[in-house]
RNA sequence: GGAGGGGUUCCCGAGUGGUCAAAGGGAACAGACUGUAAAUCUGUCGGCAGCGCCUUCGGAGGUUCAAAUCCUCCCCCCUCCA
């Protein structure tokens, strides 16, 4: 801990890119305290316990984290077992699935694996609500309960808005604040971090820790993340995400895809990049100076290297030039072998079994449309039969590809 | 416990006996134009050994030549009163 930054150093960084800090105050004065006694800051951030498939609207945070570490401070990854039961309250929220105690080792292994990309696992402790939540009695329980008044919880925006709207709040969606809150109670944290639709929650522990003589923890909300259609933030049910274990490929494109508009939220919220840079390019961009491509080339690139390395990124961006701009062939298309039953077979039915489309119907419909070449030849015929004594390449739309050989039918 | 409202294809939402695979919008997909951007225009948007046929409108029965539409029972959701 001995190169420990400055408190000012610290505070500069941890603020950047933030949407809420409560209160720097407090913040300044846990630094100043962890660094005359050479100790690390408790940080806790809390994750859902049913969808380990971190996507970049997570990694937000997790950039965050691992600034914190950086500083020299310890994370404290809670993975809500016990609060994924109730679900946090979302107005829609169906019914959660008890999770087994194999579910919830699994997911944790896949959370482990995924969020490692981004932080240090020397400085990170992988905890579970359930080791202290499981633990209270139903008396604790209601005790707890006893501490906030409906009147203070109906004060959440969500809960205040469906009260208003006389839609149904269920009794057990109070307790996901108040859990969250005694989280930061059991692990002594100093700093929470969440996304800004977190900001009750998170100072809901604020509040149980002071309730308790405990220094309250700060309080750090970070924006979040809008999908790729711009509009509803990024999550893996909406579709509109691109996951942290997506290949290379698939990153860079999805990166390349969306608009330029949105390109500029990523940059802010993902990139490494200091502000001065970005905003360097974006007026560079405006005035004509750098093609908005190029900017786009840059930040996926910077992403497909932080989720994967070096190599994948240049490769992925060889792979997009050769597909998209001179619309060759990628290096590596999937191949498929297929079990001949006659002498042709059907174009659609073909598509479908090389799974490039979602039934013969679709498959109609893509010929008829026009999107369809087989070996590098458009085909609109929807009678078109391939013969099956060679390996065709199929093609459908821009971005779907395989070639198919036959097996000779046994 | 009582009264009322509602469940339609991915989403919203029309449709109250045939012309309904079901209006309209959104999303999505494809084509043109591009930078796999935006905007715009066009088309598609249940399934199928292959265009005519099959299955869809909460579920199960029934009436009818004909049902998303009418009847019966059941399930689910919401609101108000208690």
């Amino acid at each position: 801990m001995k190169s420990m930054k400055s408190v000012k150093e610290q505070i500069a960084l941890i603020e950047r890119g933030c949407a809420e800090l409560i209160s720097r105050e407090d913040l300044e004065e846990k630094l100043k305290k962890a660094i005359e006694k050479d100790e690390s800051l408790v940080i806790k951030a809390g994750f859902d316990p049913t969808a380990p498939d971190l996507h970049l609207g997570h990694t937000v945070l997790l950039q965050k984290m691992r600034q914190f570490q950086q500083l020299g401070h310890t994370i404290h990854f809670l993975i809500g077992d016990f609060t994924g039961l109730i679900g946090d309250p979302t107005g829609k929220s169906e019914t959660r699935l008890p999770l087994t105690r194999d579910d919830i080792a699994r997911n944790a292994d896949t959370y482990k694996q995924q969020v490692f990309k981004v932080l240090d696992p020397a400085k990170t402790k992988v905890v579970f609500n359930s080791a202290w939540l499981g633990e209270l009695s139903s008396y604790e329980m209601i005790h707890l309960a006893s501490e906030l008044t409906v009147a203070r919880m109906l004060e959440r925006d969500d809960f205040k808005k469906r009260f208003e709207a006389h839609r149904p709040i269920s009794i057990h969606e109070f307790f996901y604040p108040l859990i969250q809150g005694y989280d930061s109670v059991a692990l002594k944290a100093d700093v929470e971090l969440g996304g800004t639709d977190q900001l009750f929650n998170l100072l809901m522990g604020r509040e149980m820790q002071r309730t308790r003589g405990m220094v309250p923890q700060v309080v750090l909300t970070m924006p979040l993340l809008e999908g790729l259609d711009g509009v509803q933030k990024m999550s893996k049910s909406l579709g509109n995400y691109i996951g942290v274990s997506e290949s290379a490929d698939d990153i860079f494109g999805k990166i390349l895809s969306m608009s330029d508009e949105l390109m500029f939220r990523y940059y802010e919220l993902l990139s490494d990049l200091s502000q001065e840079k970005i905003s360097q390019l974006q007026q560079d961009m405006e005035q004509g100076k750098v093609h908005p491509k190029a900017v786009k080339v840059q930040l996926a690139k910077e992403l497909v290297v932080r989720f994967h390395d070096q190599d994948a990124a240049d490769a992925a961006e060889k792979n997009f030039e050769q597909v998209f701009k001179r619309h060759e062939l990628p290096d590596d298309i999937l191949e498929k072998q297929l079990n001949a039953e006659g002498a042709t077979i059907w174009l659609p039915k073909l598509l479908l079994e090389a799974g490039l489309v979602k039934s013969t119907s679709d498959g109609r419909r893509m010929v008829k449309q026009n999107a369809v070449s087989v070996n590098g030849e458009k085909v609109a015929d929807v009678n078109a039969e391939i013969p099956t004594d060679a390996e065709v390449l199929l093609k459908v739309g821009k971005r779907r590809f395989c070639k198919v050989s036959f097996a000779p039918d046994q």
